[in-house]
DNA sequence: AAATATTTGTACGTATGTATG
DNA sequence: GCATACATACGTACAAATATT
């Protein structure tokens, strides 16, 4: 679905920015819907290699973008 | 300057709330004036005994609030 | 001008708690 | 009860920007 492959720690921009713009790509362009879930925090750790703590921080760009909302223990979501 | 007094990890209110809650009441008693530079982080960390990672936390969610504005390198600022 | 200190920024790991399924 | 997913919080290290000596 998301395609994390640009995330590269040897490219200039910080990680977590990387990761908050692969996963806004992948929002912008449809392959996740409204309503519909993001991979979880630990499922992105696992395919980007970067720590959760970086996640977390990707995921709270878009939440202040008003793109996504997060809910405890469900996931996080694209924004309606 | 700031009363840091209240923050313990006893109470229910995250730490990073309480931190907030603290350097909020020393900005809105005027303690601290607009263009003032709050206390570094590590002196935070200092007075509180909490990581630094909540007290970062704690001035994202001021600085969410619009209350102040942080320069890397120079401080944390009461905004104008 | 140059070195050092201070302050915030990024990023890792780990552990435990809370909410949901 | 158990598994999953996000929340809070600790520690550590190094980088970048700024201020000081």
């Amino acid at each position: 679905m998301v395609d994390f492959s640009e995330v590269d720690p040897d490219r200039i921009e910080p990680l977590y920015e990387q990761v908050a713009d692969a996963l806004r790509a992948a929002i912008r362009a449809g392959e996740i819907r409204p309503g519909y879930r993001l991979p979880s925090e630990s499922a992105i750790v696992q395919e980007t290699g970067v720590s959760r703590l970086t996640v977390r921080r990707a995921v709270q760009v878009l939440v202040s973008e008003g793109l996504v909302t997060v809910v405890q223990g469900r996931g996080t979501f694209v924004s309606r």
